[in-house]
RNA sequence: CGCGGGGUGGAGCAGUCUGGUAGCUCGUCGGGCUCAUAACCCGAAGGUCGCGGGUUCAAAUCCCGCCCCCGCCA
């Protein structure tokens, strides 16, 4: 199977046509259901994806980054429904509120997806007719706890207790009226046989899902065995139909994971999804592990396509211990903590303080330790003192780096692990490895002490040092905090902005100029009291 | 029941695969500095690494059993 999978790899030639050496990544979020209006659970991992993308610019990857909505399906109906308009209209309404929110916390995509467009309509159209042409899809019958009024299907656990002297199974959860046990023709995705060739490529691509917690527990789900699942529906008709039984319309979340083939050209382009596909990485939630690490994987191989090269799985947002729920009071916009903190100190809290795998715990007392500690105390406070000492010391030029200064060694490890974390997609360990460089360039300074010295070579090669600190600084943190490290660029004299700049080339020490103006400036980030 | 994750000084985490002085950030306490956003730097206190047993010269780390917390079961 895998023989006429490779086809569809990137050609190693194109690869290797750059000047210097590149890969190849095209980055995902989830699509994200328009029923609900943007909180920080899409932020953290649409801000996360987008941190991951700016790395990968910044070390010269060729990188397509994608985010956009889920339209379909029965519960944007019924909002519409409640709403009094199409869900077409209600849809258009709720796409605005995550583009705006996206455009607020700077996030970087190339493309923004959303699934009733007529580009997905002929992806997944596509990808059913191959898998269905390859002989992954069969007719059956669906038989289900039917609620008329809600047109939809619940299971046991989900129903409330019958009526008294009522023979149902249970009621309707939001009708609260019996449900009725009702069958229809579906078509099926035979997933059952895909047990052993998921096994098969788990085994042979051991960086398949990350971190290994969640790849152990995917494949443990896999181990257990897989079952036909159903695809498709006459009782809804908002969806996309089944090409050779229009009857049919696919379930939701089948056609949603198609979207990462469909923005990249499938169904539409083959060559531009030839150049994309596999280069891809996904990064998700774990509600929907068992979707794209074992149901999207084995479609795509139905279809004769490789899986992607990397799902990166993140836990839930806690707040208060307690996972946030998407109709609860707790539901925290991010249009506030914006607010309070500014678009970098958000990014940088959700980046840095909640490790990238293991459920993360909200709290806004820990945001603002965060934000004081690292981006007031000691990055802001940085640039303020070396400003301020290389106007009296300096007559406000930066001078010139100390090639052979204890500090070069300090970059280039900080450089090298924060490099290696970025790629594994753990931003919190590479902001750790960033920000020690910081702190040691306070010390440095404090052993040193220029602001006591008299002006000369002495306190000339300590500020340079300070100042090449802040350059290379600039650019590794620039995945995370793009606006203040392009604000530290133009104060510290430099042309251009850290995000043009290439790794590893940039971080080598000694490439701070000397004989720029330096700027003070107000407080970069201002400190948060009380 | 099954599957997966977790239990490390006051808080949050790393270390467990590849046994060998228990590390980081924050907080607390003491000191220094006064260039800086009452920021910065140095030092100290604080842990029987969930419990019990085993292997080993040596176990947070390997093996067996148990307890507790969380998630998943379409």
């Amino acid at each position: 199977m895998t023989d006429t999978l490779t086809e569809h790899r990137a050609n190693p030639e194109q690869r290797t046509s750059k000047v210097t050496p590149v890969g190849r990544i095209y980055l995902t979020t989830p699509i994200y259901y328009v029923n609900d209006a943007p909180h920080i659970g899409h932020a953290y991992t649409t801000v996360t994806a987008d941190a991951v993308a700016r790395w990968h610019r910044l070390v010269g990857d060729d990188t397509f980054f994608l985010t956009g909505t889920d339209e379909h399906g029965l519960k944007v109906q019924r909002a519409a429904e409640a709403n009094g308009v199409s869900p077409r209209e209600w849809a258009d309404q709720v796409v605005e509120r995550f583009k705006e929110a996206w455009s607020l916390l700077n996030i970087s995509n190339d493309d923004f997806i959303r699934t009733t467009e007529p580009r997905h309509h002929r992806a997944v159209q596509q990808l059913l007719q191959d898998v269905y042409d390859n002989g992954y899809i069969r007719l059956g019958t669906y038989e289900g706890l039917y609620c008329v009024a809600c047109e939809a299907y619940y299971t046991q656990d989900e129903l409330l207790p019958p009526s008294p002297g009522s023979d149902a199974p249970g009621n309707c959860p939001i009708h609260d009226r019996p449900v009725e046990l009702f069958k229809e023709d579906n078509y099926f995705f035979e997933l059952s046989r895909f047990t052993q060739p998921l096994l098969d490529w788990y085994e042979q691509h051991p960086d398949f899902v990350r971190p290994e917690s969640k790849r152990n527990e995917a494949l443990g789900f896999i181990r257990q065995g897989l079952e036909d699942f159903s695809i498709s529906r006459t009782s809804i008709s908002w969806g996309v139909p089944i090409p050779w039984d229009p009857a049919h319309v696919t379930y939701v979340w089948y056609d949603a994971l198609i979207n990462y083939a469909t923005a990249v050209g499938y169904g539409s382009d083959p060559e531009r999804f030839a150049e994309w596909w596999p280069s891809s990485h996904h990064l998700i939630g774990k509600d929907i592990l068992r979707f794209h690490c074992v149901y999207w994987p084995a479609m795509l191989l139905a279809a004769g396509i490789d899986p992607p090269d990397h799902i990166s799985v993140h836990g839930f947002l806690l707040v208060g211990g307690e996972k946030m729920s998407k109709t609860a009071l707790n539901q925290i916009a991010p249009d506030d903590l914006v607010a309070d903190f500014g678009v970098d100190g958000f990014r940088y809290h959700f980046l840095r303080d909640t490790p990238f795998g293991p459920d993360g715990d909200f709290s806004y007392e820990r945001m603002v330790d965060r934000y004081n500690g690292d981006l007031a105390n000691n990055l802001g406070n940085l640039l303020s003192r070396v400003a301020t000492v290389v106007g009296s010391k300096c007559g406000g030029i930066g001078p010139a780096p100390d090639p052979d200064s204890p500090l070069a060694a300090i970059a280039a490890s900080a450089y090298s692990d924060a490099a290696e974390a970025w790629g594994n997609v753990q931003p919190s360990i590479a902001l750790e490895s960033t920000w020690r460089l910081v702190r040691e360039t306070n010390a440095h300074l404090e052993a040193n002490e220029p602001w006591k010295a008299e002006p000369g070579p002495d306190v000339d090669s300590v500020l340079g040092d300070a100042l090449e600190v802040l350059r290379i600084v600039a650019i590794l943190a620039t995945p995370a905090i793009p606006g203040a490290t392009t604000e530290i660029w133009r104060r510290i004299g430099l042309q251009g902005s850290p995000e043009d700049q290439r790794l590893p080339d940039a971080a080598t020490w000694g490439q701070y100029p000397g004989g720029v103006p330096v700027e003070k400036g107000e407080p970069l980030f201002p400190r948060i009291t009380g």
